[in-house]
DNA sequence: TCATAGATGTTATAACACTACATGTTTCGA
DNA sequence: TCGAAACATGTAGTGTTATAACATCTATGA
C-alpha cells in the first residue's frame, strides 16, 4: 500500500536551509502569472491558464494524458497535442517543468534560479526545493567535467515521510 | 551542427576530485563481469552478455530500439521484449542505468555507490562520475526533508565541451 | 481592413514500454 | 538419470507517451 499525497501536504519552513514551495493560494499564484506573462509581452491564454490551474491543483505530478481528461470542454477531451503544446509554453516560461523520471509535469513554484524535486518512488509525491547546496554542488561539478551548466530541473529519488510510515 | 561523440571520448583523471570512468577496454571489463555473475550465483546468458557488450561499446546512451536494432540474430532483429528484458537483469546488478531525461540505457563503469551522470543537451553524450561531494549534498537533502534516500543515478544536464566549440 | 504572427483543431503516426502466454533451458535433488 | 521447478527466451499483441503535418481560427497592429 502506499501514501496517497493530498494537496499542500507539504508546508514550508521544514528546515532553515531548504525553503519548500510557498504555500499561497492557487488564485494568487494565477493572478501573478498574469502579471507576468503581460510584463514579459506573451499570452497567457485560456488552455495555457486551465492546464497550469490543473497542475497547481494537483496532488502529485500529473502526466500529459491525465492533464488531457481532466481538461474536458463540451464532453470532448482535450487533444493530447493541445496539451503538450501549453506544457511547452509553460516550461518555456519557467511556469511548470517536466520530471522525465515519471513522465509527469508540475508547476513550479519558485519561478527562479535551478529548482530540484524530491520525488517520492512510491506514491510519486514531489516537493519542489531551491537549495543553493545542490545548485552550487552541480555547477561546480559540471565546470569541473568541462560542461557548460544549464539550468534544468533536477530530480532526487528517495521514499517520503508518508510512505516510510506505511508498514 | 552538434558534436557526434566517439568511444573512450572522455579520459579519466581531469581533476582528482571527481573520477571519471575507467578506461580499461571493453573485454576486460566483460570478463571481470562474467566472474561477479558467477560469484552472485545468477547467469550472465549470451543475450545479457550481448546486450551489454553494445552499451560498452556505444559512444553514448542507447535507446532499447536501438540496442534491439544493433542485435540483429539470423536477419532478425532482436524483439524488444527482450532488449528490456536483458536491460532488467543489468540495471538490477548495477550493469547498467537508465537514463530518463533520454530514455536511453547506458552501461555503468564504476559498479559500485550510487553514480551521477553528466549528460550534454545536444549531442546526448554522457559521462558518469562517482563524485563523494554529490551523493553527499543529495544524501542531506533527502534526510533534511524526511525522504528515506534511495540508491538512482542522478542525471545532471549541462553542455559538453565539444559542443561548446561548435560555433 | 487587411496582412501577419501566433494559437488551436484534426488526423495520423512515431517512439517507448510492457502484458500474456507458450516454449525452451538449466539446475538440482530424488 | 530422471523429472520437477526455476529461470530464460520466443511470439503476438497492446498500452502509454510524444510528435508530425496541415488546416483553420484569432489576436494584433499598421
Ligand atoms: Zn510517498
Ligand atoms: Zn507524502
Ligand atoms: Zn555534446
Ligand atoms: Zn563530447
Amino acid at each position: 500500500m502506499v501514501h496517497t499525497p493530498s494537496l499542500q501536504h507539504h508546508l514550508p519552513g521544514e528546515t532553515a536551509r531548504f525553503q519548500a514551495s510557498p504555500a499561497s493560494g492557487t488564485g494568487k499564484i494565477l493572478a501573478d502569472t498574469e502579471a507576468l506573462c503581460r510584463a514579459k509581452g506573451v499570452r497567457l491564454t485560456p488552455i495555457r491558464r486551465r492546464v497550469l490551474e490543473v497542475l497547481l491543483g494537483a496532488a502529485k505530478p500529473l502526466g500529459a494524458y491525465d492533464l488531457a481528461d481532466a481538461l474536458v470542454s463540451q464532453g470532448r477531451r482535450m487533444a493530447p497535442i493541445t496539451v503538450y503544446r501549453a506544457l511547452d509554453f509553460l516550461i518555456e516560461h519557467g511556469l511548470a517543468h517536466r520530471l522525465a523520471s515519471r513522465n509527469a509535469y508540475i508547476a513550479s513554484t519558485s519561478g527562479h534560479g535551478v529548482p530540484a524535486f524530491l520525488i517520492c518512488e512510491d506514491c510519486g509525491e514531489a516537493t519542489e526545493i531551491t537549495c543553493t547546496d545542490v545548485a552550487e554542488t552541480v555547477r561546480r561539478v559540471l565546470t569541473a567535467q568541462g560542461y557548460q551548466p544549464l539550468a534544468r530541473a533536477l530530480e532526487i529519488t528517495g521514499q517520503c515521510p508518508h510512505c516510510q510510515d506505511v508498514h
